[in-house]
DNA sequence: TCCAAATACTTTGACGTCCAAGTATTTGTT
DNA sequence: AACAAATACTTGGACGTCAAAGTATTTGGA
């Protein structure tokens, strides 16, 4: 079912016609999220095969760039930014599948690791091939579409508070 | 729990140290995904004090842009791009609160009509006032972010097939 | 006319996300 | 030292999404 037009362009006029406000915002807001779907199908579809979603790959890719491969479960929520329920289902999930393990922290007893395993390591490899392979999806943008994204959603995320320029780093 | 850097710059950085390639594209599409995170986030708590969330609300709202208030259910999901099984599940939510009705098609007995009640249509006015208020979320990007995130994506629309641009109208 | 295929919607089940509450442990104050 | 508050994670419940299968109806040939 493929349209004729542009259903966010056909919005636009309806809310003008509706004599709705911030028109113009609307197709922001809908154009992005329309974008992280088409994305998101395409990840997970090229993620499949592979035995992974995104959310699994991202924790994977996170803990292989550490050091030790291992990272408390509250630090991987930190960085990914999501909710601490989330990464306990994403690591029972990993771990099921032997992809990662969990492990008690050292020194503090509240904490718990996840640790990438050998089969972890293979698996976030082959995981960033297929991606890599699709374009993570983005196929379709051109390289300054994709550096206009970065630059445009940078203002949102720094608007949003999602870090802190440090001082001494100000662009 | 704020950052003092910039976690997508940061995984650029990782990605580049372990010879991932796609790094552009990884960013871009990183940055999409985070930004629907940002602003389905604000959307819906601005949705939330009106009962209603965003599915919910653009259902009620396409229903309101056509002339008798009611549309199929299959239109609504093409319109939409959601599942039909999810269309379901949104009107059986908005009938229950009193906002949309459920009538037979007039000619075709497989079909269903969402039809807005008074309720609905007036629900769907508040929404649109509490969503212009928080400018969908996207306060933060300047009109020129915006218009630049609207036709980079448009590209990636167009190319993921998201509707055919008629031979009249290619830009 | 008849019937297989297409269409429209619903149901069921697997997953994913978040919130709120619960448990365990550590920290910071008095 | 004692204990309230903060921190770290897990659990259970509400909700949302999608895929696959099921039911009802219409369509398009043979």
């Amino acid at each position: 079912m493929t349209l004729d037009f542009d259903p966010i362009d056909e919005a636009a006029t309806n809310w003008r016609g509706a004599g709705w406000a911030a028109v113009d915002a609307m197709t922001a807001a809908t154009s992005i999220t329309r974008a992280h779907q088409i994305l998101s199908g395409r990840i997970d579809a090229a993620l499949a095969p592979v035995g992974l979603n995104f959310s699994r790959f991202e924790v994977l890719a996170l803990l292989s760039f550490t050091k030790e491969g291992e990272l408390p479960l509250g630090k991987v929520g930190d960085r990914l930014q999501v909710h601490p329920a989330s990464v306990t289902n994403t690591v029972n999930r990993l771990e099921a599948d032997g992809l990662v393990a969990r492990k008690p922290h050292p020194t503090d007893r509240r904490t718990t690791l996840a640790v990438l395993t050998r089969a972890g390591r293979r698996r976030v490899e082959q995981a960033a091939v297929a991606l890599a392979e699709i374009e993570f999806g983005v196929a379709g943008l051109t390289g300054d579409g994709r550096r206009s994204v970065d630059a445009a959603i940078l203002e949102l995320r720094v608007a949003a508070g999602d870090f802190v320029v440090p001082p001494s780093q100000r662009r």
